[in-house]
DNA sequence: ATCTTAGCTTAGACTCTGTCTAAACAAAGA
DNA sequence: TCTTTGTTTAGACAGAGTCTAAGCTAAGAT
């Protein structure tokens, strides 16, 4: 059952059909989907549902701060319901695959006064990429 | 003078005049500008140039290694020349400057070995986010 | 149970950013 | 000069996301 879903249900908000099959998608660990990717997954199992609705549900989702949108590549956006606990991102230069990861400590202590121009500095995030087990294996055979 | 043209100079490649406007574009600390601001500032002095040239001209740079293309809200992607000094980006929630900063260390190292999920971890950028000064004071108005 | 009304869903038009194509143009080298 | 290669251009196109206007649901009032 979707941690989302539960989560959800404490803000005052309808929980339609087509809001829970998309609700129920962004489920598990490491969830980074883009809409288009949320929307082939809730046409498995409503067909009907629009478009539309899929980018309304999400952006309301973001609204109420129970899922993150994501920028990683400048081309689709990806959500990520995993807004319990803080964490990073580290990505796969060949295939694309996105984990969730912890740093030691809080990167906004990584910042000197002198560097902050003096804004008020509230949030920082980190995007690690590199190249996971099976891209690795992958360029070490062309080599 | 651009330091962008005179690096642009040590690589094969024709320096024309539109080239040569956009590369003077580039110019100075914290530029992080859209590919459509560049357009714009170039018509200002090129009027005849055109849309397609700008962005085969930021791609050919990007290629080249001499700009950076950085992605940071999803929408349009910014071009920043500073590719000499390693640094990462603070950028105010409220008007959308964007700093250049340096941080006191890697970041890393800041990641342990049991959050790298077997990946062969390169390289990681930092977004701070916050307010700046100016913002800051309008903030403090609305209170 | 029925009515009313506010909210939700939908298709499709539209916008915005960026890429591609094909033709005109410019410049370097033979 | 001629040829060849690389550059610029307008406009068509594509992908991601938003908006609109109409129809549909469902919660609350009677
Ligand atoms: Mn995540
Ligand atoms: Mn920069
Ligand atoms: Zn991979
Ligand atoms: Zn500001």
């Amino acid at each position: 059952m979707s941690d989302l879903v539960e989560r959800l249900r404490k803000h005052r908000w309808r929980m339609t059909p087509q809001r829970r099959v998309i609700a129920e998608t962004l489920d598990g660990a490491h969830v980074h989907y883009t809409a288009d990717e949320i929307l082939d997954r809730a046409c498995a199992r409503m067909p009907e549902i629009s478009r539309a609705t899929v980018y309304n549900t999400l952006n309301e989702m973001v609204a109420l701060g129970e899922v993150l949108e994501l920028n990683f590549d400048g081309r689709s956006k990806r959500y990520d319901p995993n807004v319990e606990h803080d964490h990073h991102h580290l990505i796969c230069e060949g295939c694309g695959i996105t984990k969730d990861v912890h740093t030691v400590a809080d990167p906004l202590d990584w910042l000197p006064g002198d560097e902050r121009h003096g804004f008020a500095v509230t949030e920082a995030s980190i995007t690690f990429r590199g190249l996971c087990p099976e891209c690795r294996r992958g360029e070490h055979r062309r080599s």
